[in-house]
DNA sequence: TTGACATGCAAGCAGTCACTTGCCTACAAT
DNA sequence: ATTGTAGGCAAGTGACTGCTTGCATGTCAA
């Protein structure tokens, strides 16, 4: 639960996230790409892999492995809880 | 926008919430009894202020002063950017 | 005005985080 | 078998974070 908090605190992390609710199953050299081209962010293949790892141990993406690819699909589930956990409205005094 | 994602990555500043929901208004000290009464967090007056501080950046709190005391409520209307972001249900394929 | 109370400011410290670097494994094609 | 491709593992580094410590400011009561 609190990785989740700690997943979507990274600017990086979001933008993956972003990445594969548009487009989804890519592979890890997908999303380094298009993060590249679409979001400016130009890491290393290593350092969104690190990224990808802890998404996944957050709940927030579902990995299939394929021969040699490995594939990624969003899950927004766990944000749920988190939504759901403090009043977005304003409130009556 | 990222100060609100930062704001909420910490345990101790969505107790902090969490208290403020319960009971809006409540003063520094008031903050500190509580999270050390019923959340077990045993911070220092210092701790919980810089954190206020951080809350106050994202916009999470809103503060009044009057006199020697500062009183602290909850501000949602951040958190609804937030919410709307990622979808939180299982997508058709 | 003196002292107690509520809070603010700033430097320092230890732990964590994101990132890089270098090397390794596994699969596929020629 | 060799080469290229997709990805993994682990150590090291610089920056950031949360927290503490010590002192200062401002407010109220006696």
């Amino acid at each position: 639960m609190s990785d989740v908090f700690r997943a979507i605190a990274d600017a990086t992390r979001r933008a993956i996230l972003d990445e594969l609710v548009e487009r989804d199953g890519q592979t890890l050299f997908e999303i380094c790409g298009r993060l590249t081209m679409k979001h400016g962010i130009s890491s290393s293949r290593q350092a969104i892999s690190q990224h990808l790892d802890i998404l996944e141990a957050a709940g927030l993406i579902i990995v299939k492995r394929e021969g040699r690819y490995k594939f990624h699909w969003f899950d927004g589930r766990p944000l749920e809880a988190l939504t759901k956990r403090w009043p977005t409205e304003p409130r009556e005094e």
